[in-house]
RNA sequence: GCCCGAGUGGUGGAAUGGCAGACACGCGGGACUCAAAAUCCCGUCCCGACAACGGGGUGAGGGUUCGACUCCCUCCUCGGGCACCA
């Protein structure tokens, strides 16, 4: 070591950085060696759509959060893969393209090339050589693959079906993308209802399994917790109720105890039955209604507060359990894509039905009495009753009750238990241009074919205006030469599927297609797959919990039972991390609260920044981005930094009050950063640096045993600087291919602790104690102190409570 | 309406049954400087003027416990999800 070095040099960010991404792409720092990997860890996070603004920090708040982790685990000596792409397929996209009046074909490989360079001005660890795009011919011909697998195996359908339709994007939206019955991307506009034929890919096919595997996958509680709900399972029964035309109908309920109490029934607008039950007078009156209600959009449809509507058909149906004829009505209120379309209504109980009843002054009938006598019995909603008016059911409690009538009406023919769920096929049709052509032929003598897995891919033909129209068809539908096509099959002139597929299928598999981007004859391969997946750490935000992430274990679950996968979950733990937001909201571009990193990277380094991020608050929940204490991580840096800049020659031994703090924070940040808890991490560094300036004997350095483990613990936080620190320490490899420092629990042992004493449960004093001692002493020594003696005024402890190393608590 | 999550100094937050406010920002004071910035040192929940010391204090109210930010019950507020879902 120079012994005479007066002047250190300042940390400069900028350079540090610049070096750094140099050597790291020189020496292949971040590239994993699939194939030899002997511990391989696969580090996933959810691959970012490249827009026009670029990254926010959002963004880098989710990329540097799994990054920490990615590195952090490289340091206990895994084989961390962490790769990335980019989601350029899709609506986003192409509206961005069609505001600037650019193809986007145009427009995406500059908005990548963009983002790469941003993604790697934050120091990731990624592995650049797998990285995807799904706009590529070689990536969507593996997902037009996957269309055809899942349409062999009959799991691809086309079907008429009520769809959500934006009229601001031309094109109709899975369930999934409409929130509160507006377009994901048009807040402004309302989404309506079409009656369509379109693919569905069936997902309710597996929602059992959706459901129970995450009793076993190792989840966020909040992103299970949205996908149960999503899915939306009830149990209940099926109940039927004749009518006199012959045709019965069908109605779902969670109820079926209070079948007693169905004075009448209602049937959706659009319900098929309605048209064979209307009688001639009523005619008039229904077809008004319908008429109505179909040109209403979803939103006016479903609003909660609306007053009750709906019109009397004419007809009556028997209830199977009071043999009685009650009325059939039609009535907006009851939803055809929920249950069977029709319900059998106990104004009784159940609210609306008592809305409805009160304002078409139908039957009210009680038949659960509350066991509560607070509670009112007409409209008596809960499981806390007693069955009344329902005949040989009498006295019978409500949860008893359900099996019980379910088994008589059963006997009759007139029911059977039943699951109803709320999840939905998953539309993926699109009709707009910008995507993967759906790979289907219409061949008026085969019908619907399958293109020959040969002929793939099927290239989005270059269109100069792909603008889509109000016709219900993509434009790919106006490209006659693209779309007659001999079919496959017989050779008789036919007709190419003209949409394309939901984004959202492009990133149901990307993370199956990193680790064999250099193979284009397979989509994955088998021994690589076997090796590297399920993904074994996945963390992003909960924007996508019913979304990408359901699609996801959906298209894995269906590609396993084919035979393609060696597993059916496609991420063993998922982390969801929280929002960062601005101000109290959401960031939007049309907010104008958007932030961009780039400034602040140039001012302060991409090490801060990062490590700013991760200090804001804990992960997991996110918080409101302010940039009141960055200077605060500056500060921090520049303090380790001249640390190990001015280290010298020496023992950890000669230093015992640092070493003990190193071991405690070897032990606290890597139990820390294995929970995702980075802020508590960085605040246990800067103890452990505090500690460090203060033990320092004079302008003296410390030696390298109390600093490299610092440089280490500094790695997934502050990459860069982690490195310039370890470089500077002695060492020519990376800091990422050091071990992690070993945790020694003897040299983290405190020689004396503080030993609170309590007197009837207040604090009245401190004893130094060594560890260990006996509860004995530790009463006796707390009865000795004068401050103590002062509140038990010479009484004796009635009872006396030790906590080890902790606390003595006497009760006098 | 139902289901999650959260409510702690001026601010972000820490402590998941045992010293409330770690760590950091900000602020106040001091050192260095002609001066400022940077840096360093001291202080910083509230009340009793200061110290010693005492009292109060984690959205509100109740409860369990020797002891509650932490567990239980009721309520309020905020964020998120679902929603005429039968």
């Amino acid at each position: 070591m120079p012994a005479e070095r007066t002047e250190i040099e300042t940390y400069d960010p900028q350079v540090v950085e610049a070096k750094w991404r140099r050597r790291w792409e020189e020496r292949r720092t971040n590239a994993t060696d699939l194939h030899g990997a002997e511990r391989p860890y696969y580090n996933l996070m959810m691959y970012p759509y490249p827009s026009a603004e670029g990254l926010h920090v959002g963004n880098v708040f989710a990329f540097v959060g799994a990054d920490v982790y990615g590195r952090y685990r490289r340091l206990q000596g895994e084989n961390v893969f962490e790769p990335i792409g980019f989601d350029a397929f899709g609506i986003h996209s192409e509206n961005y393209a069609l505001r600037v009046n650019t193809h986007p074909a145009e427009l995406i490989p500059r908005n990548i090339a963009r983002f790469r360079e941003q993604l790697q001005r934050c120091g990731l660890m990624l592995d650049w050589d797998h990285e995807v795009s799904t706009t590529d011919p070689r990536y969507y011909k593996w997902t037009q693959w996957i269309f055809l697998k899942l349409f062999d195996a009959g799991l691809a359908v086309r079907k008429k079906a009520p769809v959500n339709w934006c009229p601001e994007c031309k094109t109709v939206l899975a369930n999934e993308q409409v929130i509160d019955g507006h377009c994901e991307r048009h807040p402004g506009t309302v989404v309506h209802q079409r009656f369509l034929e379109q693919w569905f890919f069936k997902i309710t096919d597996y929602v059992e399994r959706l459901l129970q595997n995450h009793e076993w996958l190792d989840w966020s509680e909040s992103t299970r917790t949205m996908q149960v709900n999503w899915i939306g399972r009830s149990e209940g029964a099926e109940l039927v109720f004749e009518t006199p035309t012959g045709t019965p109908i069908t109605v779902f309920t969670t109820r079926p105890d209070t079948i007693f109490g169905a004075t009448y029934m209602v049937l959706a607008p659009e319900h098929p039955l309605v048209r064979k039950l209307t009688t001639q007078e009523q005619r008039q009156v229904v077809h008004e209604y319908q008429r109505l209600a179909a040109a209403m959009d979803i939103v006016s449809r479903r609003v909660g507060e609306k007053e009750k509507t709906g019109v009397f058909t004419g007809a009556y149906a028997r209830n199977p359990a009071t043999g009685e004829s009650i009325p059939i009505w039609i009535a907006d209120y009851v939803l055809m894509e929920y249950g069977t379309g029709a319900i059998m209504a106990v104004p009784g109980h159940d609210a609306r039905d008592l809305e409805f009843a009160h304002k078409f002054d139908l039957e009210v009938r009680q038949v659960v009495q509350p066991d509560d006598p607070a509670h009112e019995g007409i409209g008596f909603v809960g499981w806390d009753g007693t069955m009344i008016n329902s005949g040989q059911f009498d006295g019978m409690p409500c949860t008893e009750a359900v099996p019980a009538i379910t088994a008589w009406l059963e006997q009759q023919h007139a029911g059977k238990k039943q699951l109803q769920y709320r999840l939905h096929d998953w539309c993926i049709s699109r009709q707009r241009y910008w995507g993967p052509p759906i790979p289907a032929i219409y061949c008026d003598d085969c019908g619907v074919v399958g293109v020959p897995e040969q002929d793939l891919p099927v290239l989005l033909p270059p269109l100069e205006d792909f603008r889509p129209d109000e016709s219900g068809v993509s434009p790919l539908a106006r490209v006659e030469e693209w779309y007659k096509v001999p079919c496959p099959t017989c050779g008789k002139e036919a007709r190419r599927e003209t949409d394309v597929s939901d984004t959202f299928l492009d990133s149901a598999w990307y993370f199956l297609r990193y680790p064999s981007t250099e193979y284009d004859d397979r989509p994955f391969d088998q021994e690589l797959t076997e090796k590297w997946l399920p993904v074994n750490s996945y963390i992003g935000g909960n924007e996508h919990a019913v979304l990408h992430l359901m699609y996801s274990r959906f298209i894995s679950m269906a590609l396993h039972d084919l035979g393609h996968l060696p597993f059916e979950e496609p991420f063993a733990r998922f982390r969801a991390h929280g929002t960062i937001v601005k101000d109290g909201a959401k960031m939007s571009k049309s907010r104008g609260n958007v932030v961009v990193p780039d400034e602040y990277i140039g001012k302060w380094g991409a090490d801060t920044f990062r490590m700013y991020l991760m200090f804001l608050g804990p992960y997991q929940e996110g918080g409101d981005f302010r940039d009141e204490g960055i200077s605060g991580i500056r500060r921090f840096l520049d303090k380790a930094w001249s640390l190990v800049a001015s280290a010298e020659e020496g023992r950890a031994d000669d230093h015992p009050d640092a070493n003990r703090k190193l071991h405690q924070t070897i032990h606290g940040v890597g139990t820390d950063l294995e929970a995702l808890r980075y802020n508590t991490a960085i605040s246990k560094l800067m103890e452990y640096v505090n500690v460090l300036r203060a033990g320092r004997d004079g302008d003296a350095g410390l030696p390298g045993a109390l600093l490299e483990p610092l440089a280490i613990m500094l790695g997934p936080l502050a990459p860069h600087l982690a490195e310039e620190c370890w470089e500077r320490l002695g060492h020519r490899t990376s800091v990422f291919d050091a071990p992690w420092p070993a945790y020694d629990e003897a040299l983290a042992q405190e020689e004396q602790l503080e030993l609170v004493v309590q007197v009837n449960g207040k604090v009245r004093g401190r004893l130094r104690v060594a560890p260990g001692i006996s509860q004995e002493e530790a009463v006796a020594r707390a009865l000795a102190e004068e401050a103590v003696q002062r509140f038990t005024e010479g009484r004796q402890p009635r009872k006396t409570i030790y906590v080890p190393d902790r606390l003595v608590n006497l009760v006098v």
